[in-house]
DNA sequence: TATCCGTGTGTACAAGTGTTCACTAATGTG
DNA sequence: CACATTAGTGAACACTTGTACACACGGATA
């Protein structure tokens, strides 16, 4: 899996990844690969399950520092983009798998991301900060915030990981696309 | 390029097609393929160039149909989702390509996009309907809506395209979030 | 009419592919 | 100690792959 990820990171696409190629990128001969996965897409369904640690760990530590409601979205989205440049390989294959060749690691992702909105939601539902909005309308909020920080994702893995000027422009683009989705939410049906 | 995209249409991942493959599927011998592309990512990108076609067609469509100012979200999402459907192949490529192998497509398809969000900004302006808007988070705005739009892109191409229920779920689900953007835009700075 | 030029063909080759099978070395358990 | 389990090995198989080359046809041009 470490091997699938290393050829990830150096640019190349998951679905475009065989059998032999990670065997030997792992230093191993490729019959081993079958002591371990079925086949590509099981390995691929795999690291779908510790993106999912990947993620969880990030939620937590997000919840920690993010003490006050102010600065709640700079905080996080600084969160975000340190945990997206440290594990980069990882959510490159999180942006691949969105469009992907295999079906249920495309489910599988989405439904990390669900997970991810749904938590979001109960921590906002926690907070006090949006007492005015119904549980469906907070779940939608959230999704929203959620996809739009996956896009800034893209974004973020598509420049180089130490241009600080490119990731400082792409973290103050995302957090007013957020900022943005707040006040939305803020005036979500008393002013819409 | 039909070739590709068929193949693409059938769940095939760009990234992992071969010039046998595409050719064969074309009813091609495999040397004919480099009297028109070099390699698959010089067929990517005249694919790219397509896609701006059929972007622009939309564009054209939606300035057609969204006459007057209420409805304006609803028309534009439908007309969206219509042409989605009747190019899937071709948008299932565009979702594929912004976290595609090559940088060239990556950066083509996020070129095209901010070429539709400019379209959009203007067609706002054009409206009036945005006047306390500096350009600036005009321009914000409608980069926000069309990813949103996209990252929606890909929820649609992730169901079968005649699951009316599943359709018609993202489709009022896309109407909502760009409610909320808008809501956002209306009071932005003066509610935010 | 003769001559290009764009497109497609057939053959060929070296390299890479997924998968199988029988074998081996290390590990922990009774 | 003997034994089962796990992870890795190496050879072999039948294909598939990208790419090179010389060749053939048909339509446009001179």
């Amino acid at each position: 899996m470490t091997a699938a990820l290393t050829l990830v990171g150096k640019g190349r696409h998951f679905a475009s990844l065989g059998i032999r190629e990670v065997t030997r990128q792992a230093g191993v001969v490729p019959t081993s690969f079958y002591r371990h996965f079925r086949n590509m897409d099981d390995l691929g369904l795999q690291l779908v399950d510790e993106l999912g640690l990947v993620l969880r760990r990030m939620m937590r530590e997000a919840r920690a520092n993010v003490l006050q409601a102010d600065k709640l979205i700079e905080e996080s989205v600084a969160i975000f983009i340190s945990h997206a440049q440290a594990n980069r390989s990882f959510f490159l294959f999180m942006a691949q798998g969105l469009a992907g060749e295999s079906r249920a690691v495309q489910e599988g992702i989405r439904s990390e991301m669900r997970f991810f909105a749904s938590e979001l939601a109960n921590d906002l539902r926690r907070l006090r900060l949006v007492d005015h909005l119904t549980d469906q309308d907070l779940d939608m909020t959230c999704d929203l915030v959620v996809r739009s920080v996956a896009f800034s994702l893209t974004d973020l893995l598509g420049v180089s990981a130490d241009d600080d000027y490119q990731v400082e422009q792409i973290r103050k683009r995302t957090i007013r696309f957020l900022q943005l989705i707040f006040v939305g939410a803020a005036h979500w049906q008393s002013g819409g």
